[in-house]
DNA sequence: CACGCTTCTTAACTTAAGTGAACGAGTTAA
DNA sequence: TTAACTCGTTCACTTAAGTTAAGAAGCGTG
């Protein structure tokens, strides 16, 4: 089960049977079940996440409707805000498909940390990776229009646009559903002629 | 000169004076006029950058267009995109103003990290807390209208209204200087009645 | 099977952003 | 001092997204 894990991690740094054995020891591994909330609006959370397999999103729901702000996929991780400010979250995280995930917390990072600093290298390495990528996915945002943000979806993550719904989709592009439906269907037109 | 970060990294870990004198021996402090290209479209770099005092902000030229992404002020790292996949940058970095800067290269990371642990560390819990920070940025834009945005950044950031020029602020929201200058108008009326 | 529920689509209308052009104030340079 | 340039504003027009409402397709459950 930790493979995936630990396959991934070797691109980074390379880790002995006996840090392996540590990390297996921590019970991190869990599976949810398709629509399986992980953080609630208003919880205070102490939970890191890191997705192995399946698909997670982050959520607000604003005027009773969801908006669906990002889609964390697989090797990702995800240290909720609340988790650092330590006030109730904003937001929900859940499991848009079955999924693997591990579970952390701050208690297990400091433990680990101590015994392995590479661990710690590691986690300090995938932010500050994860931190560029996420301001050029802002960056790309910013200076491209609604139709241009859902053709480059279409090129970059193609697999979200099949196991993602309309509506979740919509808001991650920063538009309504309607939206979006219009926006399709104007790209078929062009298509065609 | 480095007491400004020296504060400031006191809130997340203490340092020894030895710690101290050996980041004033690196040399890493810089001083740059307003105007100052830290990174050009096009280059590799292998340097980081932290904000002292001052402001920083990322651009692209798209189509002879400088389009503003980021606006980096005081206790704000920047690690450039082309330094972790060691490919040409696709944007500018640029001092708004007078500024302050660390100027980093990866080796004397790796010095730092070797002799002090520590300052891995705060390297980790920086970039954690930045990440999770410009998640909700993100968030932020992608729920909100352009007006919205604006009377966000009023709230939020009203320096940047001050020392920014309004073009800059512009492509910053995600829309032409033309519309931040009829939105502008639009919230005036709107106040008056 | 039928019912309710959710998701997606379509349409008509409103609102706001993009576009291209022109103007004036302020700055710099010749 | 004038000419060139930059920056912000305004205007008229175009294009696209928001809004409201209605209906169709798919799904699960009783």
């Amino acid at each position: 089960m930790g493979d995936i894990l630990f396959d991934f991690i070797s691109k980074y740094v390379s880790l002995s049977e006996a840090e392996k054995n540590a990390i297996v020891s921590l019970n991190v591994f869990h599976s949810f079940k398709k629509g399986t909330i992980l953080l609630k609006e208003g919880e205070i959370s102490t939970e890191g996440y890191f997705v192995l397999k399946g698909c997670v999103r982050t959520y607000y729901m604003i005027d009773g409707e969801e908006k669906t702000t990002a889609f964390h996929t697989e090797m990702e991780g995800i240290t909720p805000h609340s988790v650092i400010n330590k006030l109730p979250s904003e937001y929900y995280i859940a499991c848009v498909e079955d999924s693997l995930v591990t579970v952390t917390n701050p208690d297990m990072e400091v433990e680990m940390f101590a015994k392995f600093p590479k661990f710690e290298t590691l986690c300090r390495i995938l932010s500050e990776e994860l931190l560029a990528k996420k301001q050029i996915d802002f960056d790309e945002f910013k200076t491209s229009s609604p139709e241009q943000r859902y053709l480059n979806l279409v090129q970059n993550r193609p697999d979200l646009i099949q196991r993602v719904p309309q509506y979740q989709l919509a808001s991650f592009l920063g538009i309504k559903p309607q939206s979006l439906s219009r926006l399709r269907s104007r790209i078929l037109e062009k298509k065609k002629s």
